[in-house]
DNA sequence: ATTTATATACTACATATGTAGTTTAAATAT
DNA sequence: ATATTTAAACTACATATGTAGTATATAAAT
C-alpha cells in the first residue's frame, strides 16, 4: 500500500525562504538567500539548516553547481496559495468561499471601490 | 513600557476545543468536553493537558463550580475567524482581500449560483 | 468507614520549529 | 605552498505541540 504522500508543511521561516526562491527565478546558493534576506538577520548556518530541512521534506530542491549548492523550489506557488486558502475555507468557512467573502464585506475589508471592481470583474468573466 | 499583548496562537489541537466552547455556549467540563470530542479518540487528560495549556495562555477561562472546573472560552470566535483570514490575506494576498476572491474566482472556487448570489449580495447592501 | 469513581496536578516524551555554533573540506588569494 | 575564505555537514538547544501516564485529593456509592 502506498504512502499517500501528504503535502508538507512550509513553517513561517521555511516560507521567508521560498518566497526569494519564487521571486528569483533561477536557482540560489545559500549565500544568495542570505544576501536576499538581510531584513531577517539569519547566520548562514540558519538559513543553511532551513534549507536542509526543506530539501528533506522535498519542498526544495539542491543542485551541486561546482563548489556549492543552488536550491530550486518544487512546490509551486499559486498551488501552494491554492491549497493554503482552501485549508484556511474548510476550517473556518465551513469549507464555503462564499461564505468567506461575505465575511469579507459585512467585515468592512473592502472599500467600495474594490467591491465595485469585483461586481465588475465578476460580470466581465 | 507595558508589553504588547499579542494574541496567544491555537494550535489545532487547541481549536479542536475551541469548536466545542464556541458550540456549546455554556461552561464545560474536561468531561463534557471529551463527550463532544469522541471523534477525536482523546484521553481524558490529553483534553486536560490542553486545557491547562489554553488556560495559560489566556484564550480559556476555568471558573471552578464545586469539584470541577468549568471552561469558558475568552477568545470570541468572530474576531479569531476575522484575525486568521486577515493573517492570511496578508501572507498570501498583499493584503488585499480583493486579490483573494479575484483568485477565488478565477480559480473556479465558487459555483455559478454562488457569484450570482455575492454579485446580489453586494448590491443589496 | 471503606471502596470506587472522578477531577486536578504533575510528569513525560517524541517530533517540530526557530536559531545558531563547530568541524571539516575545498577553493582562492598571496 | 600556506593562509584565508567559503560551503557543507553535523551538532546543539530552547520552546511549542501532540499525546498521554501517574499521583493525589475528593466525592459518591455501598
Amino acid at each position: 500500500m502506498v504512502e499517500l504522500e501528504k503535502k508538507p508543511e512550509i513553517t513561517d521561516a521555511e516560507f521567508e525562504i521560498m518566497k526569494v526562491l519564487w521571486a528569483k527565478e533561477q536557482p540560489l546558493s545559500v549565500q544568495d538567500i542570505c544576501d536576499e534576506l538581510l531584513h531577517k538577520n539569519w547566520k548562514y548556518s540558519t538559513v543553511a539548516t532551513l534549507l536542509g530541512r526543506m530539501k528533506k521534506k522535498g519542498i526544495v530542491e539542491g543542485v551541486k553547481s561546482g563548489y556549492a549548492y543552488y536550491y530550486t523550489p518544487l512546490t509551486d506557488e499559486k498551488e501552494y496559495k491554492k491549497s493554503q486558502t482552501r485549508k484556511l475555507i474548510s476550517k473556518l468557512y465551513d469549507g464555503s468561499a462564499k461564505k468567506l467573502i461575505a465575511s469579507l464585506y459585512s467585515d468592512n475589508e473592502m472599500s467600495a471601490e474594490d467591491i465595485a471592481e469585483l461586481k465588475n470583474y465578476f460580470d466581465l468573466n
